[in-house]
Order: structure tokens, then sequence, then C-alpha cells
DNA sequence: CAAATTCTTGTATGGTCATTCAATTTTTTG
DNA sequence: CAAAAAATTGAATGACCATACAAGAATTTG
């Protein structure tokens, strides 16, 4: 039953320091004893579980992307119209388990290690392209398609922006809050594409 | 005439070395030699102008900023109304001397950065309120001011998300369509809004 | 329980790098 | 032009830190 139970446990450990770490001194600001003691594990059963700080942070970042799949999913279950459904997949990032202020924070991190690692770039180019390719899916039925094109970037990079509003600590993020916010933006880009052009 | 002349110059050229360099490597990956090889010069004469590397950098986002406050009052020299107002301070965000692969990869390293480091904090925290200061002044005169505070978050969350997409550099960012795509944004807010209420 | 496997960590290593400093060159000034 | 001031840099310094390793502890297995 437990063959591979403590490794799993061990991980999740680990994974979670580091998120709290990264959160209070960034990427390249933390050491790994930091994060070790975060865990109250030592500096060498990181690499003896992840081989590499680069790694750990690959691995965090899976982490994050697999609450965001989960809430979509999540989501996703309760929806049975496509504008429903695309709500559901806006409403998923901010999840009140993904919109936190350490994962906020673990996500700029991310953002801007991306560009100058392979692993991380590789990551963020799928998740970007899957949540593009779920987004355009339901828009496609909900707007013509001379605007599918700008309300998808549209609704992305306003997300994005959020997260990064976010990771500046200077207001606790309110989820809820939140995610009213990003629904309002898309029913009125939802509203005036359907006004005109027609549907 | 040239009392401070050198300086300046020496200043300037290592701050563009700082840009290409950052945008290379990332902040923490980018070494004080490499910068310094960039421009032309040793590692010890940035820590003779500057102080530290972490001095550099701030200066190097005081430098952006600076090329914003410049897109910004040039546009808005050329606008009368307020409307158009907005639409230039949103549009200077940008412009062609801002809105490249270089300063974007930057800006994204100050987002990164700043919450460690007070003095980008402080940095952060001014432009971002002196920003929405001005966008909300337009906008006191444009919408209702029930939807005035989300109608400027929402702008400002988008400009952000778009620069993160352009600091990705997955494609070349094309200043002229972002200007497009942000007035199309803008015009849709403030549509909506004077629609849903009057104005 | 004994052998084998897995897990854990203290310590050593090697490399990297920002920063300092003294010495030199260049520029300014009177 | 000479003295002073400013600019420049090579090399040394001193920290810091990710990672490797070997030795030992814990757990599993048969």
């Amino acid at each position: 039953m437990g063959r591979k139970r403590i490794r799993d446990i061990r991980n999740d450990e680990l994974v979670v320091a580091a998120i709290r770490s990264i959160h209070g001194k960034g990427f390249a600001g933390v050491t790994m004893a930091e994060i070790a003691r975060e865990a109250g594990a030592s500096a060498a059963s990181i690499n003896y579980y992840f081989g590499s700080k680069d790694r750990l942070m690959e691995e965090t970042m899976r982490r994050l992307l697999s609450v965001l799949k989960v809430a979509t999913l999540a989501r996703l279950a309760e929806a049975a119209t496509p504008r429903d459904r695309l709500i559901a997949m806006i409403e998923a990032n901010f999840d009140d388990t993904l919109f936190t202020p350490a994962q906020c924070s673990v996500w700029i991190q991310f953002w801007a290690n991306a560009p100058y690692a392979p692993a991380l770039s590789r990551l963020h180019r799928i998740n970007r392209a899957r949540v593009a390719s779920n987004i355009r899916g339901e828009l496609r039925q909900l707007v013509p398609e001379r605007v599918l094109d700008r309300v998808q970037t549209t609704i992305q990079a306003y997300m994005d922006g959020v997260w990064i509003e976010a990771a500046q600590g200077e207001t606790v993020p309110d989820a809820a809050a939140a995610r009213a916010d990003a629904r309002a933006l898309a029913e009125l880009l939802l509203d005036q594409s359907r006004q005109s052009l027609g549907s």
C-alpha cells in the first residue's frame, strides 16, 4: 500500500515549504537551507528528492498549475452553458485555493524566471496555451469570430495583471472580489460583442 | 558648462547596458562584469557610479519610469478632452519608446524584486499611485462614481498583464497593436459605463 | 531478525560574485 | 603647465551557497 508514500509526503512538505519561503524572500533570495528549515528538514534532503534548486522551483510551479487545474475542473463540473463554462474557467484563477499571497508571489517569481530557464519556459508555454485554448473553445460559441482573438487575449492579460497587483502585497488579496471583478469584465466583453455584431 | 557631463554620460551608458543585460539573463542571473562588458567598462566602475548592484537596478527602473513619464506628457499635450487624455495616458504605456522586449523584461524583474527591496517597493508604490490618480482624475469626468474604482483597476490590471505577456517573449511585442487593443478596452469600459447608468 | 533498501544529514568542496582598494590614467582648473 | 580632482580598473578579498558525499539511522522485506 504505502509503496511510494514517504516520497510523496516529503515532496508535498518540501513544495509547501518552498512556496512559503519563496513568498518570503523571492526565489533568488532564498537559500536551500532556509527552505529546508521551513520544512523541518535539511538542505541535503531537498537535493535527495528534487536534485537541484531549479528542479524544486519547477515542481513547485507544477503544483500551482495543478491547483489551477483542479479548481477549473471543479467549477466546470457545475457549469452547463458555454457562458457558465467560460466564467467557471476565469473564476478558477481566483479560487480560494489558488489566489493567496504566497501563491501569487510564487507565480511572479515564475514569470520572472521563465524566460531564462527552459523547463519553466516550457511549463509557462504549455499552461498558457491550454488556458487560451479552453477559453477560445467557449468563446467560439459566444462571440463573433472577428473579435474572438481580442476578447481572449484581453481576458488573459487582465487575469495576469490582477495576479501581479496581488503579489505586490499592498492589499490583502480578496479572492471573492477578484472573481466578481473578473466575471464582470467577462460579461461586459460578451455583451458588447454580441450587441455590436449579433451572435 | 560640462560640469557634470561625464558622470551623466556614464550613468546613461551603464543604465542602457543594464537594460540589455537584464533582458538577456535576468537581474539575479546577470553579473556586474557582464553588465560592465556590455557597456565597455569595468565592474568596478559600476560601483564607482552607482555604489551597488541594487542601486543600479533602482536607477535603471527610474529610467523606465522616466520614459513612461515623458511619453505620457507628450501624448497629453495633444489631448483635449478628458476621454482623449485618458486614452493618451493609457497609450503611453505602450509607446514605441517604452514597449520594447528589453524594457518589458526589466519591468518584470522589477515586479519580481520589488517585494523584497524597499527602494524598489517604494518606487513601485509611488508610480502605481501616480498612474492610478491620473487615470481616476479623467475617469471622474467620464463615468459614474459607482464604477470609477472598478474601471480604473481593470485598466491598470490589463496593462500590467500585457507587459507580462510581452516579457515572455513568445511573440515580438507590437506596440501599435497593443495601443489599439488597450484603447479598445478603454472605450468599451467608457461606453458601457455611460450606457448602464447615464453620465 | 538479518539483509537490503530507503531516507537523512553534517560537513566538505568548489565556484561564483559583489564589493573594496590601491595604483594609475585622464581631465579639469587656476 | 603643474597641481588637484575625477575617473578607471586589475586584482584581492571575503561571503555566500548550491551541491556532493560518505556515513549512519530508519524502514522494509523475506
